[in-house]
Formats: structure tokens, C-alpha cells, sequence
DNA sequence: CTCTTTCTGCTAAAAATTTAGCATATAGCG
DNA sequence: CGCTATATGCTAAATTTTTAGCAGAAAGAG
């Protein structure tokens, strides 16, 4: 599983898979509230068929209801999607991801926040986990 | 421009313009080179034409070759990914996207890099830029 | 100068994505 | 019970994406 595929999903599949990934499971009609441009439902069905058909999504029975959920975990999929910004729009540069992060937020962070950042910060610098 | 559609973009699209990002500006033959599953050479330049024509990419002339790169700024660009990443596997936790971060560097950071991020998290509490 | 290589211009077609509709079943309501 | 709303099963078609090939121009090699 060398190659993750999540990048070979088409336009509406990804809008659906981070759907899921953002609801951790959901059943269609909740699917098609969440999408922007939607489709019909219809669609939905076929678009999520197919996911599990390619192996992305599966679905567990509940009641009359079909609940989806991503097959990759979230913690793992977040790895690869961080991964790839960090590499194609910061150079691999942690620092600059921070930075980035910082002039993201709306508001200024408050001492609690900064007090758990730092003891991360420091954390990475004492430990150094790989992966 | 509320809705950015650089998530529009089909498989291949988006394949070739985060090798844009990555590199600035190419050739058609250098972002031939950096597709791990290239298709024909014909194939690149069609879908450069095609974005250029939806507005995602522009060329340059230099001698016979055309140069292409992204119309919206790396910057700009790197935030609506970020966002999009941090919104999707981290719920806006900007707090658990460090956590990746630090345990995605695969040694332990240095005492220089561990002061620089320091100092960032210290300017992002004092200042609190918006945007 | 001639041949080969490497560009762009243009066109066409294969393949995949995206869409929707009809049939059927079950649950809920009055 | 009978009607409506909401599910899934299955099928078909429109649209978009993805691909490749041929023609012609320009650069470089021998």
C-alpha cells in the first residue's frame, strides 16, 4: 500500500469521502445535505456505490438505512492529506506550516492555547516520534 | 471569488497543477517528467491547454517554449489547502495539526528549529493576526 | 544542407465520471 | 387499511475527462 489512492479520486468522490471524513459516517440524504453543488440523491447512491466498490467507503446496515464511513482511518488519511500540502506548498518546511497556521487564525490565540502549543513544540524536541 | 475551485478540478488537473505549485513554473516536458504515472506528451499539453482555458494556469514564451505556471499565488493557494485540511481531519484544531505535525518529522526537531517555532507561537499570541 | 529531434496547433476518439429515472420495499400516518 | 415519504436495486445515458495522433515549424547535429 505503497501509493495511497485517496489522491486518484475523482472530484465528486473526494467531496464525498471528505463528507465522510468530516461526519466519520453518514448515511446518504445526510451526505447530500453536506454537499454545496449537489447532485440528486440518486447520484449520491451511485457516487458512494462506487466508492465502495473501489474499496474507499463501506457501509453497515442500520435499520433501512445504509451509514457510510471511510475505510482508512481518519488519523491515517489526515497523515497523508497533511503530507501532501506540507510538500507541495511549504517545501516540506514544518516552520512555515506553523507560520501559515498562526496567520490563519482569526483571532489571537489565547494563553491556554499557546501554553499547549509550546509544551508540544517541546515535546517534539524531546522526543523526535517518528512516522 | 467566495468559492475557490481549485477543488473542481479533475484527477489529472490537480496532478499537474501541485507539480506547478511545487516547481513555480514548467515546461511541458518537466511536468511530463514529474507525473509518477505519466500519460503521453500530446495528454500533458491538452490538459495544460484545458486549464489554462478555465483560468488555473497561464504561459509565458521563452524561445520556442511555453512555461506555464498557477494564476493564483502560492500563498493564496497554500491557505485554501491548508484550511481545507485542518477543517476536514482536524475539526479547526490548529492545536491538533501541530500534534501531526511534530510526530510526521521523522527526526527530533532542532534546538534552532525548536526556538524559531517557539518565537512563531510567541508573535501568533501577541499579535493575532487576522485573515 | 539534410536529417533528426522537439516544439506547438489541431482534431478525434476512448474511457471514466456524473447524472438521473424507474421499480420495489418498508415504515409511518391518519 | 390505504397513502405518502423515504429507502435501496438496477439500468441507462449525458457529460467530462483523459488520451493519443498527425501536421507543420524551428532548432541542433553531422
Amino acid at each position: 500500500m505503497s501509493r495511497n489512492q485517496l489522491h486518484q479520486l475523482s472530484r465528486r468522490e473526494r467531496q464525498i469521502v471528505d463528507i465522510l471524513y468530516r461526519q466519520g459516517e453518514a448515511a446518504v440524504a445526510e451526505v447530500l445535505r453536506a454537499i454545496p453543488d449537489p447532485p440528486s440523491y440518486s447520484t449520491v447512491r451511485a457516487l458512494l456505490a462506487v466508492l465502495e466498490e473501489k474499496g474507499y467507503v463501506r457501509h453497515r446496515r442500520q435499520g433501512r438505512l445504509y451509514l457510510y464511513s471511510p475505510t482508512v482511518s481518519r488519523t491515517q488519511a489526515s497523515r497523508t492529506a497533511l503530507k501532501h500540502v506540507v510538500n507541495t506548498f511549504f517545501d516540506d518546511s514544518v516552520e512555515d506550516v506553523v507560520a501559515a497556521l498562526m496567520s490563519l487564525k482569526s483571532t489571537r490565540i489565547s494563553a491556554e492555547e499557546y501554553e499547549r502549543l509550546s509544551q508540544l513544540i517541546k515535546a517534539g524536541r524531546k522526543k523526535g516520534k517518528k512516522r
